[in-house]
DNA sequence: GTTGACCTTTACGTAAAGGTCAACTATGAA
DNA sequence: TTCATAGTTGACCTTTACGTAAAGGTCAAC
């Protein structure tokens, strides 16, 4: 069994993060891990639920939004209407996360045929090419 | 030609975004449309920034990012070093965004799976399905 | 018995991206 | 002429996601 434990700043430094933001996300219930007298003790799955988190960001999800996910996954599955309403409001997240895809290659496409223009650019009016 | 121009209501009911939004954007100089006499009159090519915008956005770049994004596509070619740099930007851009898609697979990977649990659940426990 | 590292809470500050509202202008139709 | 419609600027308000002190607890090491 995995019993490891972490504290604040073993969490903040490997991922990169403040201890401020991780009281934070306590405060925004995101994350609610043990107490050893008044320290906070993060367990295993304490942190793979910050991994949720630290990528939702990344996609361009709110704390709101991360919150909702979260809650969705060890939400109960018990009402039947809750369900409908968990699985409809993932089915929303998942074609918005689609489009966002669709922009992104969208994007991508425009920024390499920039670097392209440029490079040729360059490469005529300024030869004396180290190609970094 | 496309001599077609746009008033700030119909490019922001097009976008559905408010007039608001668009004075915002012109204070940021992200855009700057024609005058006649005070109003704003939007060119085609307003439109297409306009575009490229909504699009940043959507992928989660900022208002400094677009504007970088913008300037660099009619920025000066001039200067070498500014080519570089430009460059450089936008594999920096790219990058992330290739991690971007990464984090939107996994994530959509997961809501997918939360969904296919929650409707077998729903199956089997509310079997009174109307299978939207 | 104090220094230092790490932790805590409370509380105010801030930048970004607009929303909202008030007061004014210009134009065209009734 | 007056009313409606669309536009303008300017000022202040709001939310999100933390940053940044201020003020102090705890525990090991020297």
């Amino acid at each position: 069994m995995t019993k490891r434990t972490y504290s604040i700043s073993e969490l903040s430094e490997e991922f990169g993060i403040t201890p401020r933001t991780l009281r934070y996300y306590e405060d925004e219930a995101l994350i609610a891990p043990k107490r050893e007298g008044q320290a906070r003790i993060y367990s295993t799955s304490d942190r793979a639920r910050l991994i949720w988190i630290l990528r939702g960001k990344r996609v361009g999800f709110s704390i709101t939004d991360i919150r909702e996910v979260l809650n969705m996954h060890y939400g109960e599955g018990g009402k039947e209407e809750q369900c409908r309403v968990t699985i409809t409001a993932c089915k929303n997240r998942i074609k918005n996360l689609e489009q966002q895809k669709k922009d992104i290659d969208e994007t991508l496409e425009e920024l390499s045929s920039l670097v392209d223009t440029m490079t040729i650019f360059m490469a005529e009016n300024y030869p004396a090419d180290n190609s970094l």
